[in-house]
DNA sequence: CATTCTCCTTGACCTAAGTCAAGGAACGCG
DNA sequence: CGCGTTCCTTGACTTAGGTCAAGGAGAATG
């Protein structure tokens, strides 16, 4: 059931300093949305007809192999936006996206939101800018990918959310543990294995979704030089 | 020596379709530079003051382990631009830049340039349709890494040059086995021995860097269910 | 509060692909 | 045209990490 969105807008950095004629309009445009956790937003090869705002809750993007196996692209919070690249690529969804938990998205039209930008050049701007910034965080998963070995990438991941969530000595996980595996291009086994010897080695010490990191210099040396 | 450039700006395809007049002044910022086989055209970290075209030559962009294994992200041929990344997220280069043949490329500064495309909103959506269509590009290349083994790789890339060539039973390759083993997240023995092992099966056969393509079908299915 | 999920962890095993080392082929240079 | 350098290929070996299988812990449900 398409909803008419709330006056939230406005707090979407993407749409930050707009003017609020042009805030009217993108109030006009959206199209709110509910999904209940599991649920699929697009599937690869969809047509891209329009993006999407996260309002609340966690939206994944990935790609499934034949057998199955699934690698996440990037998790998305509140705020961001998703399948920007369709739209202006003109091309079908190349991945898929499913909600992580109970979450609220606004859904752009393509055509409409276009012929807005086209009138707006700090918008298309503002676009420039978080396109590039998604294009530098790929640079960054393909170097974790091909360049790191797994302890390599888990301990990057958690000097990145220490980074994120300003606290250099917890952090806290806000996917499971399975999910974060997908993300880190392995599987829950490795992932619980590695952790196991990080926390042997004094490292870390793992309590749930807590994680302290006991270690900072250590850590980093292994997120460089992936030797465990 | 900056020269100025020569006026073939109009066949570059981010500036198609331009006006005349926004093309000299683009003419008028843009700083020609050659490089010889090897040279560094920048380096990860260096600031993002600007970015390039590929007029002629090849470049690659890759990142470098701390152990000295290298991963291609992509590679660059005539009229592609480089490195708009870091001007539009206003950060410093994500990773290195290389040419692997003498090559001339424009250099266009950064401030300038923003300014001309907070002016012409069609030069700003052509960006964003570049920006978008490398992100494609990125979706690919993790999905390759992560999901698919080495031969499914190589398959894959086959079928894409065949069809970027436009030739369905023979492919040329335009790099060196050893940047393609890089590009492709291996190493030039694995890649030799892989080759070698798709020779055996009647599905390609190599001469030099020529590659006839010998079983579409075989090759499909490797690209996709990963198993010689 | 017991039951059933779902998720996480550990163990034993196996395999893809990387390392090291040695020849060969091809290419550019003097 | 011969020489050296760079690139490619093949072989023997090692290893990171995936697979399969079996518990165990925590959260959610009736």
């Amino acid at each position: 059931m398409p909803l008419k969105p709330p006056v939230i807008l406005a707090s979407v950095p993407l749409f930050n300093g707009l003017g609020s004629h042009h805030l009217d309009l993108l109030t006009n445009l959206a199209i709110q949305k509910s999904y209940k956790k599991g649920e699929f937003v697009f599937s690869e090869g969809d047509p891209g007809d329009g993006f999407y705002i996260v309002v609340e809750g966690q939206v994944k993007v990935f790609k499934t192999s034949s057998e199955g196996k699934e690698q996440i692209l990037h998790i998305f919070g509140p705020g961001e936006p998703i399948g920007e690249v369709a739209v202006f690529a003109g091309i079908p969804f190349p991945a898929n996206a499913a909600v992580l938990a109970k979450s609220v998205l606004l859904f752009f039209p393509r055509d409409a939101f276009i012929r807005l930008i086209a009138k707006d050049p700090s918008l298309a701007m503002k676009l420039l800018a978080v396109l590039s910034t998604r294009l530098k965080q790929f640079t960054v998963q393909v170097e974790n990918l091909s360049l790191k070995e797994v302890p390599g990438r888990i301990a990057s991941h958690l000097l990145f959310l220490a980074e994120e969530q300003g606290n250099r000595h917890r952090v806290t996980l806000t996917i499971s543990k399975g999910q974060l595996a997908s993300l880190l291009g392995t599987i829950p086994e490795t992932l619980s294995r590695i952790q196991s010897k990080m926390a042997a080695q004094g490292l870390i010490t793992v309590s749930g979704r807590e994680i302290a990191l006991l270690d900072l210099e250590g850590l980093e040396r292994l997120s460089e030089t992936g030797k465990l």
